[in-house]
RNA sequence: GGUCCGGUAGCUCAGUUGAAUAGAGCAACUGCCUUCUAAGCAGUAGGUCACAGGUUUGAAUCCUGUCCGGAUCACCA
């Protein structure tokens, strides 16, 4: 239990005792305390300063007597100032603390709390290959995986992959009008960027039919429509919703194509599932809640045969759920599909990771499955992000400004390795290990890049500032786990290796003020990873632990490991290094990032 | 126009369940490598927290209004 929830029942305790006041534990408000002040954490008065009838300075007097003479082994100290009770903590508590933690590797970790719940990421579309966005949705719902896992949830990650549509059709027209039989094995490139340039191709061509007619006195609007181009894509798709042979068997082809180039960046990314829906499959599926929907009279039919829902009960507007010709649309098939992930996994909430621009779409889903009385309706969570930008703009395919994935991936790495050498640092390192370096530093670059942000808030990515390798980034992290992890090889080729293993006599050292500050910090780990949890959120952990990694540094300058002034404080800080290494390598692997031995 | 999100240092961002003198990084400048990795540390400088009211012992944080930026409101997905 974290010392600050353990501090508010005794405090909450003591106020009954001394006032016979009683206080609900959660409107006690418990900070650390600012560095100006004596003090580990701090009570703030004012909250119940008004119902007791006396000044804050004899409240807190009052309180930082009975709570230091009674739990003796918790508080050492007090001083009140102003509205604040500042208390300072025993140093056995912080060394009992660290004694007994220090060599957890999942240090923060809860245990099963057995609520299941299910994430639905990534979800790509088949024609194009991945760019910078796609990356923060993979990143940031792995992560979000990963982080609720830690705190006891039992979870799944899925992926919806939109295999169909108009605009897979477009890509396998342009392959029949311009490929010559052309494969990624022929022209040895990779799967994903060989569809996804006969989709660029498709779109040239379709403009360029577009100007033709358009010279020939055709209106902007008839142009479009009436491009041969985009009949034949059009007419491919009807096509492949009859099941014709031919169609079908070149979808297959063009789509393994794709899987096959995105399992390469997957597999680079660390992106993975535990089950794989496809939209062919499941598109259909919705259409059953058409028929739920007007029985139970949440939908309505209009006069041509649509079906519609009508929200603006709810500030939104009337939805259409079914087109006038049968078919379904997007909403219906998102309705298909969250009854048969509930089937699939009977999960209690359902989280979608899914860019900001399906805000309105997300919430639509959500009402109607409400509507409908769903069990699972509630649980429904669009974890919703913004975009990532560049500084010129926005990435606009059509114009060539995205940012590839597989690129982008290559220049971070690229950039690792020429910094890497630039500093000479290379030495005892065999090639493939070198290799595995870069990687770790470039691909864990650009995660912590993309995750340290609040997911809510738009990206604006420069290129030069993403490669930085100084101060809020992985590389500083890593750089200090690597530092830690040098002097811990070195204790443990010490043949007084194994002293730390004792430690009782240890627990009345004096603690200088960088070691209690990085103790305080570790301590709060777990209620950080809470946090991440119940917001959604891996920023909260990347800044906790690029804090940790930033102090370690600071008291690192200040304190030697090895020469310590004594053997205790030399055990003391092993154990406090060893920690602090621990919770970088645990934090770091719930945003996706690994950390290396040296560097 | 309706709805939602954002506006904090030159730039990129923390802080937004109200609490002490608003914090980091980058960029700029000054120091620190005979002592555990200088991808580091220490320091200087940089702020009308978009603006105006209000609530409160206390507001960057809550409420109202205004301005600016973005998203969205398809028989597209």
């Amino acid at each position: 239990m974290s010392i600050v929830s353990q501090i508010k029942p005794l405090v909450a305790k003591a106020l009954k005792e001394l006032y016979n006041f009683e206080i609900n534990e959660q409107d006690l408000i418990i900070n650390t305390t600012k560095p100006e002040f004596e003090g580990d954490y701090t009570l703030v008065l004012f909250s119940f300063v008004k119902a007791l009838k006396k000044t804050p300075e004899q409240i807190g007097k009052d309180l930082g007597d009975h709570l230091t003479a009674q739990h003796a082994t918790i508080f050492y100290s007090y001083n009140v100032i102003k509205g604040f009770l500042n208390l300072v903590i025993t140093n056995e508590y912080w060394v009992n603390f660290l004694q007994t933690n220090f060599l957890a590797a999942q240090f923060g970790i809860k245990i099963s709390n057995g609520v299941k719940v299910i994430v639905e990421y990534s979800s790509p579309n088949t024609n194009k290959p991945l760019h910078l966005g796609h990356l923060r949705n993979n990143f940031l719902g792995w992560s979000v995986a990963e982080i609720l896992k830690a705190n006891g949830y039992e979870v799944f990650k899925t992926c919806v992959v939109n295999d169909r549509g108009i605009h897979i059709c477009k890509s396998m027209v342009a392959w029949q009008l311009f490929a010559n039989g052309e494969t990624p094995q022929t022209t040895n490139s990779k799967g994903d960027h060989f569809v996804g340039d006969y989709y660029v191709k498709f779109d040239e061509e379709y403009k360029k039919q577009i100007s033709h007619l358009m010279v020939k006195g055709v209106s902007k609007e008839e142009a479009e429509k009436q491009a041969p181009i985009m009949k034949k894509a059009q007419q491919m798709l009807l096509d492949w919703e009859a099941d014709k042979p031919e169609v079908i068997e070149l979808w297959r082809k063009m789509n393994q194509w794709v899987y096959e180039g995105f399992d390469i960046t997957y597999k680079r990314i660390g992106t993975d599932f535990n089950k794989l829906y496809y939209e062919s499959d499941t598109f259909i599926i919705g259409k059953k809640f058409v028929e739920e929907g007007l029985e139970k009279k949440v939908f309505f039919k209009k006069e041509d045969g649509s079906v519609w829902v009508d929200l603006t009960a709810e500030g939104l507007d009337e939805k259409l759920v079914l087109r006038k010709d049968g078919t379904s649309v997007y909403i219906t098939q998102d309705l298909g599909l969250a009854d048969e992930k509930y089937k699939d996994f009977h999960y209690d909430q359902s989280i979608y990771v899914i860019g900001d621009e399906q805000n309105y779409h997300m919430k639509v889903l959500k009402l109607m499955l409400q509507k409908l009385e769903k069990p699972y309706a509630d649980g429904i969570y669009h974890l919703s992000y913004g975009m990532v930008d560049l500084p010129t703009g926005r990435m606009k395919s059509r114009e060539g400004t995205v940012v590839d994935a597989d690129d982008i991936l290559d220049e971070m790495i690229k950039e690792a390795e020429k910094k890497t050498k630039d500093q000479g640092k290379t030495e005892g390192f065999t090639e493939a290990e070198l290799e595995e370096l870069y990687e770790m530093i470039g691909t864990g670059g650009l995660k912590f890049f993309l995750l340290r942000v609040d997911p809510k808030k738009r990206i604006i990515f420069n290129p030069e500032e993403s490669v930085d390798l100084h101060g809020f980034t992985a590389t500083h992290i890593q750089y200090t786990h690597a530092r830690i992890k040098s002097i811990l090889r070195k204790e443990k080729a010490d043949p007084a290796y194994g002293i730390r293993d004792s430690g009782s006599e240890t627990r009345n050292l004096e603690l200088f003020s960088l070691e209690r500050e990085m103790i305080i910090l570790l301590e709060q780990f777990p209620t950080i990873l809470e946090q991440a949890a119940d917001e959604h959120n891996p920023s909260v952990v990347a800044i906790y632990i690029y804090s940790v990694a930033k102090t370690f540094n600071t008291f690192y300058a200040e304190h030697s490991v090895m020469n310590a002034e004594s053997p205790d404080k030399k055990q003391l800080r092993l154990q406090l290094s060893e920690m602090t290494a621990n919770v970088i390598a645990y934090a770091m692997h719930l945003l996706g990032i690994k950390v290396p031995e040296r560097m």
